[in-house]
DNA sequence: CCATGGCGCTTTGCGAGCGAAAGTAGGCGG
DNA sequence: CCGCCTACTTTCGCTCGCAAAGCGCCATGG
């Protein structure tokens, strides 16, 4: 590396920002669930991100194909009920994914903040848009 | 709010997590161009986010037909050029973003670390899956 | 006893979005 | 003059996410 000018070569191409996690809804999902090991109650989620019933059940589908939670469906009094959990698996792919957005947040602070201007070369003129 | 047992509603909902800015390739996109407040180019651009030019061509357009970033085509020599630089609306409404993606950091990161258990009511059986 | 309505979830339909591949336009080297 | 290279743009197939409709079950009430 660092065979050309800068080395930067892909320095915010983000690979670790995993496809499955990196979605509004299935976030808060997984961050709900990442608080309570013992899982949560597909209505209790539906209410704590906002979620239509269909929405939920689509990113749970979606979720539990990828091996990231687990769904066991049971029953409460006669009436159904699905109670969701994240698997061990699922912890850790989600905690990864965690890592790798802090390191976007530290880049983006730092941009935030110094906004450095690096020297650039505008050769001639620049016609605007 | 609180009219409920928790007053969690939607706690997990992160609505401010706007849809154009959130995404993989366009949050390095964007991350770079914070950075500078002088631009980018499209090679450099390119180069920093591992993105295939049409696949970065697309996300430019996306994000300039949402008044987030600028482009100013010229010259480099007599090869073309492409600059792009954040707008200052452009600027501000990534900091928004990064401001919620910081509040969901905060709440993985206190769900990893606590994990508490809360006590669940399992009435019946609950049948595996 | 049938029907009307609500709860808990699943399935379907469709429009938007993403990324690979192909296309365009001009410079430059042989 | 011809073909390769750089610098993009456009097209295309497929996936994805979201909303709306559907399904099964229980409860209530006329």
């Amino acid at each position: 590396m660092s065979d050309k000018k800068s080395g930067d070569e892909g320095r915010y191409a983000y690979e670790g920002l995993d496809r499955v996690l990196h979605e509004k809804a299935r976030l808060g999902i997984l961050t709900s669930l990442a608080a309570r090991a013992d899982g949560l109650l597909f209505t209790d989620l539906k209410a704590l991100c906002n979620l239509t019933d269909g929405n939920l059940s689509r990113h749970l589908t979606v979720l539990q194909e990828a091996g990231i939670v687990e769904i066991k469906k049971g029953f409460r009094g006669r009436r159904p009920q699905t109670l969701c959990r994240l698997t061990e698996s699922g912890r850790r792919r989600y905690l990864g994914y965690i890592g790798v957005l802090e390191s976007v947040l530290a880049d983006a602070l730092d941009a935030a903040k110094a906004t450095r201007r690096t020297k650039r070369v505008l050769p001639e003129g620049f016609s605007p848009a």
